[in-house]
RNA sequence: GGCCCCGUGGUGUAGCGGUUUAACAUACUGGCCUGUCAAGCCAGAGAUCGCCGGUUCAAAUCCGGUCGGGGUCGCCA
């Protein structure tokens, strides 16, 4: 037996008691005569004190000890001497008087910090030495975050009949949507497997096997650039029903995820019950599909105001069908004019032509039918009326000492610049409450967008997504104007999952490949297994896929995905540990059936 | 593919044309030290400043390129 109790499970009860230890040197306070041993296991921290006094042999051995050697020491649990207690410590009311130590392995001195976690250490060198990283406690403890969370659903779900079914990692490439990872085939020279980008036809064809109830921690591979919260593998709790509709998806997710937050993380805040937007709302409100509700600021549609003004920005962006539309903050008017340019800078590089502003000064006696246009500093004020200016403060809402921003232009960019600049306002005013996880279900999306530059039409969630039944009339002379039964739960301006209620019919679905502009052959192809399933008793289903990686960076707090995986990738997709991806062997490839072409590529 | 930020002892930073033999903290090595807990004190070792090229009498410092990391747009049904 290496130990009989863990580091940090060790309390006054087990005083006058022997006990033996195990685990990593944390730290060690070298006095001569007393040497200190912060002891870490997994559990926590424990002191443990070498006296001369109990022997030559042992202090040698203190002596020699290092930061993060291994080592299993036997001895005695004592309270500590009056004034030694340590506060900070969960175990600083005792300390293990060392009898015996047996260093079970040494170690070559750390390349970071193990034991100190307010420096910030390059993460290409935590990548590199992940094993290390994962030692220090902010890894250590969004890992066993993970699994709690992970081992929470899995309990829930089987609690309510669900089956865990493991689906396959070699699929088959079904071109469209991301880029696939692609594995060659041994034994069928040219073919390939993908890896699945989600097991999202799988899950459909449990559907149509009688599972009813279906749930996976489901890897999925796109191989697509990546960003702060995306990484080539990321983790989905992939959900199918069959039997039920969109309701019965949204209170299964709204109620899993209550329960996760206050059984799990009873430190955080949360919207109970989740709203509910549509998505034409959140796009007017927000500006965007995956709102961060922590805060206000709400768009304000300015148009008809704008309409009766001579500003050439406004009048030509009526005339091209734009939007103009802003938002009011609060106590803004306060904020620097290298603040104010900052920000009309930020909101350019989003897409923006440019930024209104329109500050009410600070004034005791201001009133809206009383504001005269010394109480507005705006980068517009001459170019409208006073009447305009009061106009906009009044439907802004907008009190002494606010600032209206505006922006002006086509709907799209307009939405984005804004939506980008209420977030950075939300984050550089603080405006969000940080224990705040503010869920939201976003419904009633399109089933169909517009590709401008092939000139055809896309599924907006993907093309099994049912429309919603009073507009499937519409599919074939409307398509933009159908709505589906399509959802997303998003959360402080991430969207955390998304999904659908399903065709199980063989006519709509063939009705809805034919809009998207598939040939027979390419619905073959790519969806054939699905398509014929149809045939054959296809119940109603639908499901959702909330993404496990993204809700453990809220949950911890993390501002990327990496730091909630234990072995992630880099930005350009390397993992430095293994150094992958790597060479193979000409024999490997050989067996394959394959050859490199190394012409260097142009350019 | 575009744009932005970063690269200096093991780690984290400072230095931003000459005052530098590149500074500071910490880690590391050795010594002293019996109640510390980021222990303390003393001494020591450790970087050709990511790489290549250019400008200059002189480059860590300025310029160009390149590599690597991060962020972001495109992309991610």
């Amino acid at each position: 037996m290496f130990r009989s109790i863990e580091c940090g499970e060790i309390n006054s009860q087990h005083i006058d008691q022997s006990v033996t230890i195990a685990g990593w040197v944390h730290r060690r306070r070298d006095h001569g005569g007393l040497i200190f041993i912060d002891l870490r296991d997994s559990k926590g921290i424990v002191q443990v004190v070498i006296n001369p006094e109990n022997g030559t042999d042992l202090h040698n051995i203190g002596e020699k000890l290092r930061n993060e050697w291994v080592v299993q020491i036997s001895g005695t649990v004592q309270s500590r001497p009056a004034g030694t207690i340590n506060p900070e410590m969960i175990t600083g009311e005792i300390e293990i008087d060392a009898k015996n130590i047996t260093i079970l392995n040494q170690s070559e001195t750390p390349p970071f910090y193990i034991n100190d976690e307010k420096i910030e250490i390059d993460e290409l060198l935590r990548l590199k030495y992940r094993y290390l990283d994962i030692r220090r406690p902010k890894m250590n403890n969004a890992l066993k975050a993970r699994h709690k969370v992970v081992k929470f659903i899995r309990d829930y779900l089987s609690d309510q009949g669900f089956l865990e079914i493991e689906t396959p990692i070699l699929i088959k490439s079904t071109p469209e949507g991301a880029r696939d990872y692609l594995v060659p085939s041994r034994l069928y020279p040219g073919n390939f497997y993908a890896l699945p980008q989600s097991p999202q036809q799988l899950k459909q064809l449990l559907m149509v096997g009688g599972i009813e109830k279906y749930f996976q921690i489901a890897r999925c591979f796109r191989d697509e650039d990546l960003r702060a919260d995306r990484q080539p593998e990321h983790t989905q709790l992939d959900i199918e029903m069959s039997f039920i509709d969109q309701e019965d998806i949204l209170n299964l997710i709204e109620d899993l995820y209550v329960n996760i937050i206050e059984q799990l993380f009873p430190n955080k805040n949360i919207l109970n019950p989740f709203p509910r937007l549509t998505y034409k709302e959140s796009m007017l409100k927000y500006g965007t599909d995956k709102p961060d509700l922590r805060f206000d600021l709400t768009f304000i549609d300015f148009s008809d105001i704008a309409s009766k003004t001579d500003l050439l920005v406004f009048k030509s962006t009526i005339e091209q069908n734009g939007i103009i539309k802003g938002f009011t903050v609060p106590n803004g008017a306060s904020l620097s004019r290298k603040k104010i340019d900052a920000l009309t800078k930020f909101t350019i590089s989003k897409g923006a032509k440019g930024l209104i502003t329109i500050g009410l000064i600070d004034d005791d006696t201001i009133k809206f039918d009383k504001l005269e246009i010394s109480n507005f500093k705006s980068n517009i004020s001459k170019f409208l009326t006073l009447e305009q200016l009061r106009d906009i403060s009044r439907k802004g809402n907008a009190k002494k000492g606010d600032l209206i921003l505006i922006v002006a232009g086509p709907e799209k960019t307009t939405n984005a610049s804004l939506s980008a600049l209420r977030n950075k306002l939300g984050e550089d005013l603080s405006l969000a409450d940080p224990n705040m996880l503010a869920f939201a279900f976003v419904v009633d999306f399109p089933l169909f967008d517009y590709n401008e530059d092939e000139k055809r039409w896309d599924a907006t969630h993907h093309p099994f997504t049912m429309p919603k039944e009073e507009f499937q009339g519409l599919i074939e002379t409307d398509p933009g104007a159908v709505i589906a039964n399509c959802y997303d739960l998003v959360c402080n301006g991430e969207e955390l999952a998304s999904g659908s209620i399903r065709n199980h019919d063989f006519e709509l679905q063939s009705k809805i490949f034919n809009i998207l502009g598939y040939t027979d052959e390419q619905i073959d192809l790519r969806f054939g297994q699905l398509v014929n399933a149809l045939k054959y008793g296809a119940p109603p289903h639908g499901g959702i896929a909330p993404g496990i990686d993204r809700l453990l960076m809220l949950l911890t707090d993390s501002n990327n995905i990496r730091d909630v995986i234990a072995f992630p990738k880099t930005q350009n997709g390397i993992d430095p540990l293994f150094e992958s991806p790597g060479p193979v062997d000409y024999e490997q490839l050989n067996e394959l059936n394959i050859s490199i072409n190394t012409t260097k590529e142009e350019s």
